[in-house]
DNA sequence: TATCGCCTTAACAATTCCTTAATAGGCAGG
DNA sequence: CCTGCCTATTAAGGAATTGTTAAGGCGATA
């Protein structure tokens, strides 16, 4: 129970309604809460407060959620930071342009406070797990999208199935860094689950057959890891 | 765009004298009013009046302003109407539940006609600037219409129930990302609505019956997604 | 009140995905 | 060159998820 510390959250929004409805509603749910109207004013924020979630308006004065989100992500002591948007439709600012600029998730306009915490509890349950959960992951031709679990190869979109998906975002997570099977079995088919090693082998030749054989390589007598470079 | 259809204001408060206050001053503003006075009225107003802000008078006899508010939320056609609630002093029922059932902002009793307006309009104001959710999505073949609640495909127009409708909206409004059937349950039938997951199924049956297989994609393990491209 | 359309549920069919097992292939050491 | 150990590949059965249909209930409307 107790010995987790309190998450901390920093919302963003120029307008003083919808900020302390999220204050509220957050507070309620037991975080921390800090608030700022404008991009200046959230990165003074975060570089003081070290936030663990920033919710950031996207249309605002002065700063626009963009840029804020830039330079927060320039701060190398907030890596683990998750940055989600807030925009009043999914089209005005791409979410292409929010995952540019290294935010994790994007949330519409207008805001439904159950479902938003609900949303954020999860992105927490995830992080708990495992760090750097990001939603996007792009290593050189590849694009590996979590919010549509479609894989990008040189501009061709491939889709996935759940298990091949998970596996390949989560190699791809730690380029270079070889696990073994059980590592990946622990990982992607939980603790409780029981099914041979060989399963794997399966899967990745499959995930090789849909992305092709050079991004993932074999370790002999070890397991697999994605490559980089 | 720049056409500005006459807003539509929805009074609720059980004293007479209010009502005609606030109608009258609207008016004269150029809004387009209508009034309730109990709960249960404004609820039945809501549904069918369409109203792009309410004024909703908390302490009311058969059903209380938090708890209309709350019916009000609920109805996915309306999430862009403004909630603002108006209260005595006096009333502990304070700030904090109202903004816990959604609304948007509270205003003191007693109701200074003048600033009320200002009020009003700047509330207007910012939401031109912001939400600014044309009711219209455009993609591709497909014109999806709140207005009219139907969809064109190549220039045919279909007309769509309203559950069918939202949901083909929700998912269209965040295009290629996928949503899992509790995600569009909370967002589409609200948090405090009890039906099982397969119920999603079922009206995504129905709207590609309408529209075609080729929109809505099924992600096996997760949920659907509306593609583009 | 009768009718109509919509929503939900349940049941069964269809499909996709996952796992397993069996076989083939490759590499290192003897 | 053979042997042992590991991985690659394929196919098939079973498990899990989704598709589809139909029936009942509810509410709106005439």
């Amino acid at each position: 129970m107790g010995n987790k510390p309190t998450q901390k959250v920093l919302v963003v929004d120029d307008e003083e309604p919808i900020l302390e409805l999220l204050k509220y509603n957050l507070e309620k749910q037991g975080y921390d809460v800090r608030t700022a109207a404008d991009g200046y004013q959230a990165v003074e924020q975060a570089k003081k407060f070290h936030p663990d979630l920033v919710l950031l308006d996207i249309m605002m004065p002065k700063m626009d959620g963009v840029e804020a989100c830039r330079q927060i992500r320039a701060m190398p002591e907030l890596v683990n930071t998750f940055i989600v948007f807030l925009t009043a439709r999914a089209e005005e600012y791409s979410e292409v342009a929010a995952f540019d600029v290294g935010a994790d998730d994007y949330i519409l306009k207008p805001i439904k406070p159950r479902a938003l915490m609900s949303r954020i509890s999860a992105l927490f349950r995830r992080d708990s797990k495992k760090k750097n959960t990001s939603s996007q992951i792009k290593i050189g031709e590849l694009v590996i999208d979590r919010t549509s679990y479609t894989v990008q190869i040189k501009g061709k979109e491939v889709s996935l199935p759940k298990k091949e998906f998970e596996l390949l975002f989560f190699l791809a997570q730690s380029p270079n860094k070889v696990f073994s099977r059980d590592d990946l079995l622990q990982n992607i088919w939980g603790s409780d689950v029981y099914v041979l090693a060989r399963t794997v082998d399966v899967h990745i030749r499959k995930v090789r057959e849909k992305i092709g054989d050079d991004y993932i390589t074999t370790v002999k007598g070890v397991g697999y890891k994605f490559n980089l470079g």
